[in-house]
DNA sequence: CTCATAAAAATGAATGTTCATTCTCTTTTT
DNA sequence: AAAAAGAGAATGAACATTCATTTTTATGAG
């Protein structure tokens, strides 16, 4: 009886999509060993959505980069939008641990820039690639805007505590405008994010340099006056 | 002798490819009412390109928003690519016409901000969606890449040669570091773009206002000392 | 240790669909 | 009546996904 409605249930989907709750196609449990092989299966599909986009890029150029059949890629995600969201979580997941401990850091300034550093210089041209893919995706895709929704909201959060604790440290001139300083540098750290993805020459190390310059003109000498509409966007 | 020659060489084409040049599918005089009929389709393509992206976009989508048969938009071009790359090229030459007049205008700073304000808060959210989708693409496509490089390169060197203008009629501090005042316009309009482009409730006036203000402060006052590193990038 | 066996992992051909492009035919314009 | 514009069905490839099988791995009894 329970059975008989499972498969009718099953039989009813529309074509060409398994269910991922499908307790044959996808295991519930996962081994220490499927989480490896998830993680080497997004690995390809990064390479190949970098390459070729995540709508350019087809399932079997994901197989053929994984070295897996098809067949068995879907034993671990049951579509290619699923992949695309992983990767997504993935990466989103990546960046806001760095700023998850930010507030914590013994050194605040040091620890931004370590982290600047990090996203825009030490990792490597493609990240950023990924990013803009990423961000181009968002716009479209509710299930991932949403999840870009999250990651901004989280790092803004985060940036702003770490403000907040610098200027109790007195580490800022206690007027400065923390707020302006935090909108600057996502949007100075986005446009870098952009110029590096599409031009192989840029060359990001100045351009980190020149965004904390500003950065501690506005936070070191008195805030400028009037203009304060970037308070509370 | 040559007309059996031309049949050849089309015959021989791999399938699903018509070439651009064929004298029968592609007239080579563009009347006005075809460049009308052009432009309406590649308007059109524009919508559906910034709901579905580039390579979400079908052709039969894009026929259905330009009230076209398939036959027929094939007349006016040759395949989808076509259509990518000539929309690249409008939108490109748009931006270029606005940096173009620049160094003309009677009052550079503001000239400046009007054409800011006109990217980044008059043109609808939809432009700063295809830009990034347009940045996207020119990472992989190097059709699309070789025009970036173009436009960029235009932007930059008009841009250079506003300030140039500027501080010879003693609009700026004499010594201010123009070259950094671009790359940091370049960067964090690119920057605006992208936050644009991603979030729907993002509102581009005070970050505009926030970019002009930095703007003043690297020109105003004496430069900053040291790090000259971004002299020439 | 070794063989039997069942679960898990993996394969690659098959499936039904979608897609870009083309072809043939009709309508409109000149 | 010729040329241009347009329509829409047809074509064949590409694609995401599934299915029938085979191979590998883990397990436990002898």
């Amino acid at each position: 009886m329970f059975i008989l409605f499972f498969v009718a249930v099953r039989f009813a989907l529309p074509y060409g999509h398994s269910c991922p709750e499908d307790p044959v196609a996808m295991p519930r449990i996962d081994t220490a060993q499927r989480i490896d092989r998830k993680t080497a299966i997004l690995d390809a599909a990064e390479r190949c959505f970098v390459r070729s986009g995540f709508h350019g890029t087809s399932m079997s150029e994901i197989c053929a980069e994984a070295g897996m059949s098809p067949g068995n890629l879907y034993r671990y995600f049951p579509s290619k939008e699923a992949m695309i969201e992983g990767l997504c979580e993935r990466d989103f997941a990546e960046v806001g641990e760095g700023f998850a401990a930010l507030a914590q850091a013994p050194d605040i300034w040091e620890a931004f820039e370590a982290l600047a550093r990090f996203h825009m210089i030490e990792e490597p041209r493609e990240s950023c690639q990924l990013w803009v893919e990423i961000m181009s995706e968002a716009t479209r895709n509710p299930q991932i805007g949403a999840l870009r929704k999250k990651i901004d909201a989280f790092i803004e959060a985060k940036m702003r505590f770490a403000m907040d604790v610098a200027r109790d440290r007195g580490q800022t001139h206690p007027e400065a405008d923390l707020e302006r300083a935090v909108q600057f540098l996502i949007t100075f750290a986005d446009g870098l994010m952009l110029r590096r993805a599409r031009d192989t020459r840029f060359d990001p190390g100045p351009h980190v340099a020149l965004m904390f310059t500003i950065l501690r003109s506005m936070l070191l000498p008195p805030a400028t006056p009037a203009d304060d509409r970037l308070k509370t966007p």
